[in-house]
DNA sequence: CGCATAGTTGACTACGCTCAACCCTGGTGG
DNA sequence: CCACCAGGGTTGAGCGTAGTCAACTATGCG
């Protein structure tokens, strides 16, 4: 079974899915609302933003296509954090209570779930190493090493402003800027515009 | 059925379940090592480290008692991380092959297995929330006020060393004592040697 | 053509890291 | 019982890096 895959999940739980189509900067729930379903992207991709004390944004994740979000409304009543749509995006829900009944009944669904979430916890740990990495260059070079074994190719095209790559990576915009320009003149990368192309291959 | 409980378990699993006991500082698997099974942590905790680039150390999380570690085996192949020992601990592990398997033919197990997992995210979570606290103090104050509300009480006792605090927020020693002294004069909170108490109540 | 926004660069600040000395506690052995 | 040592913890001085604020350029869109 594949919860993308409508057709091949059962009655109860196809009938409950809710299909959502979001904007540009919309929101598919806010911290602190009623967690109600889990969703999962079909296209597009949502960053995950977290309110901490009086004036913190902590971006917890960019949900891509094929994962999941809101998983907390398994665990908890309500969302803990706001999820909003940076292009226009794509989600389907799966409400919480046929979600579980469906889980119970149909064993195959359980295991993609399983799979779901570990490959969440995966990207969660990954964001966790490179927060780890106190060097801004050294940082970004890593990021970019894991975009270059994902893609298998050591060049990358950035497909989003590099504002928003900034703050998944805990800078500020400037000191982004600074960090590409410094891996530029130390031969670490060569770029043109979104594109970057790494220049050593050692991998980690 | 519960995980920590094998008497609840389908007899395939639990013959096929493997109970360790590590001493503080014994590594239960190393990064790179090949991912057979799942963990459980059902007594201490341990540390999950990842090392990247050259010389950089990231502490993923530190397990507790209840909580999973090496979901990645139902992925990957190899694990992601090393997994310390902090204190004397004692873990359960679950071959991957038979807790997939169990998973297919026990409903109620894959209940409890996606609430675990849930359960991971969210810590993960919070541990990422943390790390986009700009400043010191704000984060520590975060952190404590984190432990009072899992308390359910504004009384804090530090069970381990400030040094590993330290790590897990992602500070060096002495800019979290620092951290302590000045929180102490800014009269957010009152300690005693491992004992805090937080003044203000204004929770997030 | 002009406006809004992304991106870049500069000057300055400030926070956390490093290195080092020091205190304090608990454990060990003479 | 005390001397000694090891390790955690604290405090200080200085440095380096990222953040902030600001000006400026480039790009894309109406």
């Amino acid at each position: 079974m594949d919860l993308l895959v409508p057709e091949t999940l059962p009655q109860s739980l196809r009938r409950g899915i809710v299909s959502r189509n979001l904007m540009a900067g919309q929101r598919l729930f806010r911290q602190g609302d009623r967690a109600a379903a889990l969703f999962v992207v079909t296209d597009g991709r949502l960053r995950l933003v977290r309110c901490v004390g009086e004036s913190n944004l902590a971006t917890v994740q960019i949900v891509q296509p094929g994962e999941s979000l809101g998983e907390a409304a398994l665990l908890v009543d309500a969302y803990p954090e706001t999820a909003i749509a940076e292009t226009a995006t794509w989600v389907l829900g799966y409400p919480k209570s046929l979600l579980l009944a469906a889980l119970n009944e149909h064993p195959s669904l359980a295991e993609t779930a399983v799979l779901l979430l570990t490959r969440k916890i995966q990207e969660l740990t990954l964001r966790l190493e490179w927060r780890d990495i106190p060097m801004a260059r050294e940082r970004l070079l890593q990021y970019f090493r894991h975009l270059a074994r994902s893609a298998s190719r050591n060049e990358i095209l950035l497909d989003r402003p590099l504002k928003e790559i900034a703050v998944d990576l805990g800078f500020t915009p400037e000191t982004l800027s600074r960090s590409l320009s410094r891996l530029e003149q130390e031969g670490a990368i060569t770029r043109s515009g979104r594109s970057i192309r790494l220049q050593d291959a050692s991998a980690a």
